[in-house]
DNA sequence: CTTGACCCTCACGCTGCGTCATCCCCGATA
DNA sequence: TATCGGGGATGACGCAGCGTGAGGGTCAAG
């Protein structure tokens, strides 16, 4: 029979947390003392050696006590789960470091240009032609002032939402390579970030975002943004899931 | 003027995130009405726009309203800060992920195994060769005395062995990484407690415990058990505490 | 009897909102 | 003008897993 401290002592943990596996009744003392002391025989100290290996393993308390408690509920099965859980928070952090990468290299590429332009780096002649397309689609005006709100970001701003376009088109690809239905969950999350990086510069409504996404099929420099020449029916994916979500959303 | 329905709508996020926004400061309305409404102009607009980019790049809110708002906190260190941090968390998920596959690995074995050996998931072909090494380090006889005394134990104790000895190698490299002193208390605390699990199956006086941790240090399986491919060194830091508690205490 | 070392029970704090519950406000309609 | 529906606002609890006091008994030793 052994006190708090010793048993947090040789198990390494705190006497809160025994208190705590107490109180959510993980793992309850072996006696109580009429002086409310709590003492662990063998049994809860073999118990408690579980619990910390598959705290270790990183699985929550509930998921735990499931284990040892309900012996039906196989430890199997739990531990594939939660390896796939942790390979999934991998994939993650993974696709953040990414675009974490490309943001730190256009910031430090930032640092040395002038102007905050959205387009930096693309040749003139085809910005002046992009403009007069989309003045053709959707007046002048409207493109004269998402032309000004652009010029109103700092640097950083420029950078980190050229980043965020890099990361959205990404991952629109790879859903249409994974073969994701546009009106999928996955796909509507893209989207909305999509959305979201659009009113950078501009408030679309329904109507307008759904020709966005006309525009993406049919201008070919779109296209080629988004197929990659190798994903035909891409921009197809990607506008047929902002009707979508002009729809639902918007 | 937007009031907290549409700029929530707009940025695909709830009310109540715009509401805790304001409670924590990182995000206050432009102007708040008589009667208490929030309203957000273009500037807010933006800086929400900022806000939720480096949140889906996972940094906590209160980094982000350090990069937001400290003009001499440079946006390039906080994310390479936190770029670092992301690798951490996956070099940690990927060591959780061994040791589930591990588990797995011995519980699978375990189903169709009649006795209780402590080796179960490792492939028979590697043990063979364990045995062999083991048997040059400290002679046939003791190993087989150990053997022995091994295969008594209950399914239960060898769980709880197992699970025993996970606990005290995440201490040890926990500690490691830490930077802890072999000679710490911590640190022999813990060997203490690698002291008495090998106790469980032979009783090493101190020259052979420190034999133990060289052979550690030596063998690249044992090797790789405690770097786990990225603590180099601790072999060296756990035979070193082995030794010093081999002085100390045996 | 007094320490000092332990034990106990609250209970807030942290992270980022989700989710009621309760109540106020405003524009449009009957 | 009374009313009604669609917001808007402010608490406040909940979740995960304890850390960290606060305030107050208990116990063994001197």
């Amino acid at each position: 029979m052994r006190t708090v401290r010793q048993v947090a002592r040789a198990a390494g943990i705190s006497v809160r947390t025994l208190h705590h596996y107490d109180a959510i009744g993980l793992l309850k003392p072996g006696h109580v003392g009429a002086n409310g002391y709590r003492y662990y025989g063998r049994e809860e100290l073999l118990r408690l050696q579980q619990i910390l290996f598959y705290r270790e393993l990183g699985l929550p308390l509930a998921e735990i006590a499931a284990v040892l408690d309900d012996p039906a509920f196989d430890p199997l099965t739990a531990l594939r789960e939660h390896r796939a859980a942790l390979e999934g928070r991998i994939g993650h952090y993974r696709t953040l470091i990414r675009t974490i990468d490309r943001t730190i290299a256009s910031l430090e590429k930032d640092e040395d240009m002038e102007d905050n332009d959205y387009y930096a780096g693309i040749a003139p002649e085809t910005r002046d032609r992009w403009q007069r397309e989309a003045e053709e689609f959707w007046g002048k005006d409207a493109v004269a002032a998402a032309a000004a709100k652009a010029r109103s970001f700092s640097k950083e701003q420029v950078a980190a939402i050229q980043a965020e376009m890099e990361s959205i088109r990404a991952d629109f690809q790879r859903l249409f390579r994974e073969g994701a239905a546009p009106a999928s969950d996955a796909v509507q999350a893209v989207t909305d970030r999509h959305y979201r990086w659009v009113s950078h510069s501009w408030t679309p409504d329904a109507a307008a975002f759904k020709g966005l996404g006309r525009y993406y099929v049919e201008n070919p420099e779109f296209r080629g943004t988004y197929d990659d020449g190798e994903l035909p029916g891409c921009p197809e994916f990607i506008a047929e899931a902002m009707a979508v979500y002009a729809d639902r959303s918007l």
